[in-house]
DNA sequence: CCTTGACTTGAAGCGCGCTCAAGGGAGTAG
DNA sequence: CTACTCCCTTGAGCGCGCTTCAAGTCAAGG
């Protein structure tokens, strides 16, 4: 039984989610119910596809469920310019701005910590009590 | 009664958590038994406060706690030049590394949808029929 | 003495975002 | 026919990271 579109399962796979997760979608209001082969299987559309993209990728940013519920219920109301709509993604974009400023924060600070690792461990694998030895011909010893 | 050193509420504020997770973060091993003043209160000392913000950072960053407690535990063992704390942590900061690509991407996305929203406003705002009319002359008739 | 307020403890509760279990049906191969 | 696979639905369960509750202790102030 073909019935145009995908299955359930190819499309988990093409969006990179689990049928749970489509099925949960669908039943939160995430999506509107999709489309039935005549055994009553979901078929999802490229459509569909491309709007659980869109939300995989809100979701991959921390965008809660309920913003994602929000702005879907917009959607479904053909509400194509909504202002509503537009505040919504300017104040996830602000959000995410918000999380990149602490990654590269907690970033830096993981090189930085890390180096000390690294530096810690040259000073074990080549203990030098005097100072000077390290500066230059360190790597010529190697062998 | 005063035995230096702060207050849970004065470190809550300092470092941006609650004194419910503070008491949390001790009883599942992410800091040590604090010092106590006599009365039996904890006080919390200036490393306290280093140690607290690192964990801070990365919850911001979302290290699981269970990570967090590996990394306090190899810490508590005085395992300073451990290759399993190393390892924590450059792990850590690939998947910072891999949070700042989704982020980015959805950034980019973000924009891109926001920018459409600006661009109906627009024609709402100002109908123009004709193509040709947003092409130069626009501005000039504004007022 | 009594109240107030900041602290203590252990245990229970909660919101989020899935995730899984149970029970059933339809289509296909052997 | 049986067996297998894939799907369906409803409803419960789970892991995480706190958060709140209940009950108690201690010290200072009126």
């Amino acid at each position: 039984m073909r019935d145009g579109g995908y299955t359930i399962r190819t499309m988990a796979a093409r969006c990179g989610m689990t049928t749970h997760t489509l099925r949960y979608y669908e039943r939160v209001g995430l999506i509107q119910p999709v489309g039935r082969a005549r055994n009553g299987h979901r078929r999802y559309s490229d459509a569909d596809e491309a709007w659980l993209n869109f939300l995989h990728c809100m979701r991959d940013t921390n965008m809660p469920i309920r913003e994602m519920q929000r702005y879907a219920a917009l959607r479904e109301d053909g509400d194509d310019s909504s202002l509503d709509g537009r505040k919504i993604l300017e104040d996830h974009r602000a959000t995410i701005a918000a999380q990149i400023v602490a990654l590269e924060k907690a970033h830096a600070l993981l090189n930085h910590k890390i180096e000390n690792y690294r530096k810690i461990e040259e000073r074990i694998r080549v203990p030098r009590p005097m100072r000077e030895a390290a500066e230059g011909r360190t790597l010529a010893t190697a062998g």
